[in-house]
RNA sequence: CGCGGGGUGGAGCAGCCCGGUAGCUCGCCAGGCUCAUAACCUGGAGGUCGCAGGUUCAAAUCCUGUCCCCGCAA
């Protein structure tokens, strides 16, 4: 058995966990450090919260680093073989990239060259795809634009969520990680002229407002949204909707006289409830 | 001391400012109508108004304290 391959694993949110389960799991691999996003301030008292993949590397006994900016600082990554970044959250210098003695190597959710950017996941739901994926990439200077080393295909059911979607897709994306990894590189390059963007999401993305969106779109947004951004109308966020009529929702009235049915909802200032105790207290529509 | 909203029958809310009969939309139970109902009609049960003090002839309502819940802010 040849000694492991040597990684230095960049990661920040739950989606980059599953993969550096699997890497430290793998004696082909030795993870010989783990950077992450500083722990940010969180929650309604501001509390300093470690993003999840530090939570995880510290279980795994890992060593950890939390530059503010990657690019700006002095690392140690040292003699490693793989750079594996994994919804890190930073965008690194082309110095960087080149640290790695093999490649660095990126696992991204979708099936590039569509959806680079920010928040694959989410768009591929806005936009109604039936079918979306994970690419794992070489990385280059370009966002999300190196050649494609493997690539895993999966089918988007009806009421999917994002955080069903999120789920199936790490881990997918983990085994497509070691899998492309313990196998020689094979590349092939991204078709520009096919290549989608999607933006980093804010609040603002999940405003909704039913005058002039139709029911299918509020709902494709609910479903894609959820619990990031959130959608929300007028300061009520809505949590879970349907096309078709529950006894538990209130009806909608949407653009083109399309029809949502909100099942749960959560008013400004009040706890998350069924649409249909949201519409017994209040005058509707809202 | 980051900003703010809230605790009233089982659910969601109104009432509080300006003290004086516990209200609304549902749910639940019983009965009726209906081919049928998540529809409609009739009747019914169910509340120490978060908790503790205080003011008052009288407190859901005014004052003080206290516990709990939630939104914004990434």
């Amino acid at each position: 058995m040849q000694s492991p391959l040597h990684i230095v694993f960049l990661g920040t949110s739950s989606f980059a966990v599953p993969c550096l389960k699997a890497l430290v799991n793998d004696s082909k691999f030795k993870v010989e450090l783990v950077i992450t996003q500083p722990d940010r301030p969180a929650g309604r008292k501001q509390i300093l919260t470690p993003p999840p993949v530090k939570t995880a590397a510290k279980e795994l006994g890992l060593k950890i680093e939390q530059p503010d900016q990657i690019n700006n600082c002095q690392l140690s990554i040292v003699n490693c073989q793989f750079i594996v970044v994994v919804s890190y959250g930073q965008i690194l210098s082309e110095e960087i990239l080149n640290r790695a003695e093999i490649a660095p190597i990126n696992v991204h959710a979708s099936l590039l060259p569509k959806y680079r950017g920010a928040s694959p996941i989410q768009q591929a739901l806005l936009s109604g795809d039936t079918e979306t994926g994970v690419t794992v990439q070489r990385m280059v200077k370009e966002l999300d634009s190196g050649p494609i080393l493997a690539q895993r295909k999966i089918k988007i059911e009806d009421r999917e969520t994002f955080t069903s979607l999120h789920a199936t897709l790490s881990e997918i994306g983990a085994e497509l990680l070691i899998q492309t990894l313990s196998l020689p590189l094979k590349e092939l390059m991204q078709d520009e002229s096919k290549a989608l963007f999607c933006k980093k999401l804010t609040r603002k993305d999940g405003e909704v407002d039913p005058k002039t969106m139709t029911a299918e779109k509020i709902d494709r947004m609910v479903r894609a949204l959820s619990p990031w951004p959130g959608v929300t109308l007028k300061d009520n966020k809505i949590l879970k909707t349907s096309l078709i009529s529950d006894k538990d929702a209130f009806e909608l009235e949407c653009a083109d006289g399309t029809k949502l049915y909100i099942k749960q909802i959560q008013p400004a200032s009040g706890k998350q409830m069924s649409g249909k105790s949201f519409a017994a207290g209040r005058k509707l529509p809202i």
